[in-house]
DNA sequence: CCATCTTTGTGCACACGTTCACAAAGACAT
DNA sequence: ATGTCTTTGTGAACGTGTGCACAAAGATGG
């Protein structure tokens, strides 16, 4: 999911698959809230339960880090928090530039799950000049200008990316060059960047597209079911027989 | 990824992969800048850098559609545009809801993505009194009471959840027994929904967690690298030798 | 009409992820 | 101390996804 080609040819046994390392912060949550309520221990079934996963992926996730399990009890739900909290690095503090404060940049800025877990929004930053010294979420924005001196002078290894598509890549491309190596992109465009740098997305319109595949396949299914008779739901979908190919629009 | 068990046991030969099914949206963005273009066919070479991916993996996830390529010349662009937005059910229009109209909210009604390819915001629902009437993006909001009218009303099967984490299960409750069967869930909260329901998340937590694991793996392999000498970089995190394991704070 | 050249579509092998099912570990009671 | 009962940790089987490498398809030029 990240950029860079074959990243770790399991160059050492402190590989934690992809997949775990997903679902880690999925635990943490649920670990956390158990702590608040003070529950001392919880068994894989019931963590699992929470996380919303099955208990044997659990279980297995959780050896990846070491056996920290007791056999016939449980898990010890404050040890678990901690030794999940140092894998992911959220131990110490993680120092966050977001650029470009629109809508959706003011919204994360704004957004309190990011200071609750070693995250500090150390900038917001923003092309248009109108905006430099404007607080939002009490944090003054600066002008793109900044840039460079931001990252250097608070350490930043994390930026996020809340520009216009068109602005996206020339932003990623100063970020990476000012020491920037781990990019969360908000921006509807694929980003280009050098190996050794993490890029992750998110994507509204993708998440949407997705939905309607799944939405569209379930009204088909449910026609079908229903004897063959199209609902009013399927409105511009062509006729899908069993093998449905109706050329249609080929152009040219 | 989504929820429903072992859904889809490969019922129908038109059993298009996830994972291909999460590309789609990537492709027909990369298409659909092509065709603003007037470029009239594409390789999936050319294609494929477009869209980040490797040329192999769209070609194979395009035969899953069918054979819409030429050999020797490529991919007719529109036909391409056209063959994809029917897969992902983007020739008809989906009417989605959102609910919860603080600041994410607000921005995402705000987003023109989103009426851009397919999707219409249908209604905004917010549990907020004060906010009724009031309009974002220009819709006004509508207070929660009337969450289960607007559905039906408007034919709603798509529903976006921008509250609190508290609110989340209660809202999802409803929008599901009102008719809604695709969620796309922003509170940070494990949703549960009954079969045939399917549900995506996005979290800005969670993916800043992942970031952070690289960020950190990256900042131990380096200071390896530079020869066992810590660096500035590495505050809190235990020293994790070869096999580093220390307890530290193992409770109780 | 034939030769050449480009690019698709896919069989195959491999890597990764998930799930099952069970032996081993330990708690706890007697 | 011994036996029972719970729950972990993991080997093995299976399923999904990825990437290579190449034959087949068709365009294009002579």
């Amino acid at each position: 999911m990240a950029t860079g080609r074959t990243h770790r040819p399991a160059t050492r046994s402190r590989g934690i698959p992809e997949a775990t390392v997903a679902r880690l912060p999925l635990y943490l949550r649920a670990l956390t809230a158990l702590s608040e309520r003070s529950v001392p221990t919880v068994s894989s079934e019931e963590l699992a339960a929470a996380a919303g996963v099955n208990s044997a992926k659990l279980r297995k996730d959780f050896s990846y880090l070491g056996s920290y399990g007791t056999r016939g009890v449980g898990y010890d739900v404050e040890y678990l928090v901690y030794q999940i909290s140092r894998e992911l690095g959220l131990t110490q503090d993680w120092p966050v530039v977001i650029v470009g404060i629109g809508n959706l940049g003011a919204a994360l800025a704004n957004y309190g799950g990011f200071a609750s877990r070693g995250f500090r929004v150390a900038a917001l930053i923003d092309a248009d000049p109108a905006m430099a010294g404007k607080p939002v979420a009490g944090i003054p924005v600066q002008h793109t200008d900044e840039l460079e001196k931001i990252i250097q002078d608070n350490g930043v290894s994390i930026g996020v990316i809340a520009t216009p598509a068109g602005a996206a890549q020339p932003v990623c491309d100063r970020l990476v060059a000012a020491g920037v190596t781990s990019i969360l992109n908000f921006a509807p465009t694929v980003l280009n960047v050098p190996d050794g740098v993490d890029v992750r997305k998110v994507d509204l319109s993708i998440e949407l597209q997705i939905l309607a595949f799944h939405e569209q396949r379930k009204a088909g299914e449910e026609a079908a079911a229903d004897g063959a008779l199209p609902t009013a739901a399927r409105a511009g979908s062509a006729d899908q027989g069993p093998d449905g190919d109706v050329p249609a629009v080929m152009p040219a």
